[in-house]
DNA sequence: TACCCTACCAAGCAATTGCTTGGTTGGTTC
DNA sequence: GAACCAACCAAGCAATTGCTTGGTAGGGTA
C-alpha cells in the first residue's frame, strides 16, 4: 500500500517492502496494468533493480498470493477443528474474512481481481485449488448449520454458498481501514443481513407471492 | 462470446458482430490482457482491419460499456417511477440486474472487473456518474422500504446498498445462462436470502418450500 | 463502362514491455 | 586492508503492443 518514494537503504527487509509496494498497485491497477518501472518508481530505485530480489513480474504476484492463502486457510482450518456449534463457526468464519480484508486488502484485491486469469496457467494452479478448499470450508459449515438446526432446512446450500463467498470478499472493493467503521462492525452488520434478512419480521404466515 | 472464426461478408452488421467478439475476450481475460490480435484472430480477419470498423481498442469497450448502461439505466427508471410497493419494487430491481447478466453477461463482467481501473481515464468518467445514479436508485428503494414499514427499521442503508450492489452483480462470476438454474430462479433464491436471511427463524410457522 | 463503397489485406512503424548484462557503491567481517 | 556482499545503476535488447498506410476484392448502382 504506502508507496514511500524512497527509503533508507539499511532497511531490515528491502525484499518483502518491494512486495508490499508491487501488491498495492497491483491491487489499484491490476497486474497487466502495472508495469515493473511503475513498481520501481514507486521504490525509488530503477527497474532493472528489482531483479536483483525477484525472478520476474510473475513470481511476485506468485508471492504474494501464495503467501497471504497460505495464512487465511490456516485460520479456517482452526475454526473447522474447534468444537464451537455451527452457527458460531458460520460467524468466525465471515469474522476471519473481514479481518483479512482489513489486514490483508491488497492481497484481497488482487486474489479477487487476478485469480480468475491468473488461475489458467500452470504455475498458478494452486488457485484453483485453494479455490475447491474453499468451497469444502463453506459447505461444511452450511451442512452443519442446515444439519443441526441453526440454519433454514431449506436451502439451497450450493447457492447460498456461492452468496456467501462472493459477499465476503466483495466489501474489499470499498472498506478502508481507519474509516468510520471497524472491519467488526461491517462483520457483524453483514451477519445480521445474511442470518436474519433485511426484511421487517412478520409473525404471521409470510405471503410469498410467486 | 460466441467466436466463430469465418462468417459470409453479408452480415447485415459486422459491427456489431466484432463488438460482440470483443465483448467475449474483455470479459474472460480483461481489457489489458487482450490484444488486437486477438479479437482480430477470433473474427477471423487481421488485426488492421479492426481499424476500419473503430477508431480504438478503447473505442470498443467504450461502445460496449455506454451502450450496455443506457439500456440498464433505463430499466432501473422504468422500476422508479412505477406505482408499486416499496419492497416490489426493490424485488424488480434485483430481478432486473439478474436478468442483465443473464442476457448482457460480457458487458456486466467487463464493467465488474475494469469500471475502477477505466474510471480514472477521463474518456470513461461517465462511469462514475452512473455509478452514482446506481446509487440514488437503491438508496431510494431502501428509504421507502424503511419508512413504509417493509424493511427492519434498523437497517444501516449505507451499509444495506453496498451489500446489495454487490451482491447483485458478483454472481457473474459464476452463472451461466442454459445451466440448471434459470436467472430468475436465482434471483428468486438470492431475494430469499436477502430479504429473510438463512438463520432458522426462533419461533412460528414459516411456509415457503417451492 | 465507369464509379463508388464496404470490408478487408500486407507490411511495417513507434512506443512500451519484461528482462539481461556488466559494473559501481557503501557497509560489514576477518 | 583485503575480501565479501547486498543493493543498486546504466544501458540496452528482443518481443509485443496499438495503430497507420496504401492498396485490393467484390458487390451495387447509374
Amino acid at each position: 500500500m504506502s508507496a514511500e518514494p524512497v527509503q533508507p537503504t539499511t532497511t531490515p527487509n528491502r525484499r518483502s517492502e518491494l512486495l508490499a509496494i508491487a501488491a498495492g498497485l497491483f491491487a489499484s491497477k491490476g497486474f497487466k496494468n502495472t508495469t515493473v518501472r511503475d513498481i520501481a518508481d514507486a521504490a525509488g530505485i530503477l527497474s532493472g533493480s528489482l531483479y536483483h530480489h525477484f525472478d520476474s513480474k510473475e513470481s511476485m504476484v506468485d508471492e504474494i498470493l501464495s503467501t497471504f492463502q497460505h495464512e487465511l486457510f490456516g485460520r479456517y482450518d482452526a475454526i473447522l477443528v474447534s468444537d464451537d456449534d455451527a452457527r458460531t463457526k458460520l460467524e468466525r468464519a465471515v469474522e476471519v474474512s473481514f479481518e483479512a480484508i482489513d489486514q490483508h486488502r491488497d492481497e484481497v484485491a488482487i486474489f479477487q481481481n487476478e485469480a480468475a486469469y491468473l488461475g489458467g496457467f500452470e504455475r498458478f494452479a494452486y488457485l484453483a485449488e485453494r479455490n475447491a478448499q474453499s468451497r469444502e470450508v463453506w459447505i461444511t459449515l452450511l451442512d452443519d448449520g442446515v444439519r443441526t438446526g441453526a440454519l433454514r432446512a431449506d436451502l439451497d446450500i450450493e447457492l447460498t454458498y456461492r452468496f456467501l463467498r462472493d459477499t465476503v470478499w466483495v466489501a474489499v472493493a470499498w472498506y478502508r481501514p481507519g474509516g468510520k467503521l471497524a472491519h467488526t462492525d461491517v462483520a457483524r452488520q453483514y451477519l445480521t443481513i445474511l442470518l436474519d434478512g433485511i426484511a421487517q419480521p412478520r409473525h404471521t404466515t409470510q405471503g410469498d407471492k410467486s
